[in-house]
DNA sequence: TTCAGTGCTCTAAGTTTGTA
DNA sequence: TACAAACTTAGAGCACTGAA
């Protein structure tokens, strides 16, 4: 570790930049964290302030000024702390097409999510192992800020990369633990992204010498012009490609302000592989809006395979993504949970990590119930404690919560007349808890279970919309009522399921024990 | 004061150019 | 000859600068 003198004025790192991969790398050597969508930054706080910089070493503290200021009150000499600046949308995701506006008009809206730390009070730490810094950043920064630790997600890679994908977030990043920081590309972190695949019509092309060939797309049906994608085929299939066109030359479509050197006649069908925009269905949805030429494929798109109608239905091809796994799993909570998400996204299980050999028998998972196996009543309140503990908001109180009639000599998580401290969710964690909201498990399942700890009948409710109040920083609680006002017509009752619900109360926990 | 032009962010991969 | 680096492309929205 290098030792720099006091007072130093630290100057800009050149980030370290990841390696993309088509899946994520498994093994106990990486650490796996969310890929957040916004612009890569550093702060850097020295005896001259704090001042916030771009991926390309720009100084931008004056368009962050309230991270600015949060970077102040940072208990530190000085410090370089690597991240990203995000803006979240109402979905609770990283909103990359609103961070511009919220730059210059929401800086409330803005938060630094940091992930590594190169240099703390005159010591270089780019030479420690990337676990050790992350350690010691994870301990200077007050959860529940502007500024946010990116919280490792333990676990198997696999099962991270398919949850992360049905969370409609953007990819992963795993990092090797053991690894030093070094600036520019490398392959100790690696990012592994979700895709979308749609099918679009071909309106043209556009290759130049010592260019890269496009693609220019159009929405089926309505030929409406959507973007171009990158031509990424083989010698085989490319050549394949411009004999087609060559025998479809055409006109440019009616309206069409770009040009391209070749316009094809309408009947090319073309598959895109695109990153998403937010969540999955938004994309499209949002994609297409009645204001000219929307771009729903916002970065380059991949695997362009050209067809015709008839040769993509003798394919047998269709669209969308690859086939998810059956069921698959996610640790949260200090790695004393898993939530077990089975086929038709609607089964989703808590257990403990013992049981994890289960998971490959998505018959059994049809209670859509999240339930506690192991007979540990420890579980679920480690859950809670580990979250209130990260999250550290304080303020309000939980109404209707009393003593713990399981055991009255204990005293409860959240025992009448004791403020409790708000829980709270950082913000890799906020899209398993929006993607159990998603799922309409949330109130009936986490909720069920603080209720069977509580003698109040309606306990559970208030500390779920707390939850999620202060887990997403007051944007979660509107969005998640509206989404269970369409479903539901509102809240739902504390379990649909009576029986099961009595069940629960009298055994204190719904238990479920796997056949072996 | 208004307008036009430029620069900035994000992304990926083919092509060209430069270096070993 | 092999490898690495730089350049190119698309889109949106904003800030900034300079000219009219």
């Amino acid at each position: 570790m290098r030792k720099l003198a006091s007072g130093v004025r630290l100057e800009f790192i050149e980030p370290l930049m990841p390696t993309l991969v088509e899946k994520p790398p498994e093994g106990d050597g990486w650490s796996h964290e969310v890929k957040f969508d916004g612009y890569r930054s550093q702060i850097i706080r020295d005896a001259g302030g704090v001042r916030i910089f771009t991926r390309r070493g720009l100084d931008w503290t004056s368009k962050y000024r309230d991270l600015a200021k949060a970077a102040a009150g940072l208990e530190t000499e000085g410090a370089i702390i690597d991240g990203e600046i995000i803006v979240l949308n109402d979905a609770g995701l990283s909103d990359f097409g609103e961070l511009r506006k919220a730059i210059t008009r929401r800086q409330h809206d803005l938060y630094f999510v940091a992930f590594d730390l190169l240099h703390l009070n005159g010591h270089d730490l780019r030479d420690m192992a990337c676990e050790e810094r992350r350690e010691i950043l994870s301990s200077m920064i007050e959860p529940g800020g502007r500024i946010q630790f990116s919280e490792a997600l333990p676990g198997d890679a696999a099962s991270i990369f398919h949850l992360v994908d049905k969370a409609g977030l953007e990819g992963m990043v795993s990092k090797r633990r053991d690894s030093k920081y070094r600036s520019g590309p490398s392959t100790n972190w690696l990012k592994a992204k979700c895709y979308t695949i749609d099918e679009y019509e071909l309106l043209g092309v556009e290759r130049e010498a010592g260019k890269p060939a496009f693609a220019l797309m159009a929405e089926r049906g309505t030929g409406r012009y959507v973007g171009s994608a990158f031509i990424t085929l083989n010698r085989e299939m490319r050549e394949r490609l411009w004999q087609r066109v060559q025998e479809r030359v055409g006109a440019a479509p009616r309206g069409m302000k770009r040009t391209a050197p070749q316009w094809v006649k309408p009947g090319l069908i073309g598959r895109v592989k695109h990153l998403r925009r937010g969540r999955p269905s938004s994309c499209l949805a949002a994609g297409f809006p009645g204001r000219g030429l929307a771009m729903p494929i916002r970065r380059k798109a991949v695997d362009a395979g050209i067809f015709d109608p008839a040769e993509l239905a003798l394919l047998g091809r269709g669209s969308g993504s690859p086939q998810a796994p059956a069921a698959s799993a996610l640790f949260v909570a200090g790695g004393n949970l898993v939530f077990v998400g089975g086929e038709g996204c609607k089964d989703l299980c808590l257990l403990g990590l013992r049981n994890l050999e289960v998971v490959q028998g998505p018959p059994e998972f049809r209670c859509d119930l999240i339930e506690l196996c192991g007979r540990d009543p420890q579980v679920p309140v480690g859950l809670f404690k580990t979250e209130r503990r990260r999250a550290g908001l304080g303020g309000d109180e939980l109404e209707g919560a009393t003593g713990n009639v399981a055991d009255p000599q204990r005293a409860h998580e959240l025992e009448a007349g004791q403020p409790a401290k708000v829980l709270g969710v950082p913000f890799p964690q906020l899209w398993v808890l929006g993607l159990l909201a998603d799922y309409g498990v949330f109130h009936d399942c986490i909720a069920k279970v603080v209720h069977h700890r509580c003698d109040g009948e309606h306990a559970s409710q208030p500390l779920v919309k707390t939850f999620l109040r202060r887990g997403l920083l007051g944007l979660r609680l509107r969005v998640v009522c509206s989404q269970y006002g369409r479903r539901c017509g509102g809240y739902r009752q504390p379990c649909d399921d009576a029986s099961s619900c009595e069940r629960g109360r009298n055994s204190r926990f719904h238990l479920w024990v796997p056949s072996s």
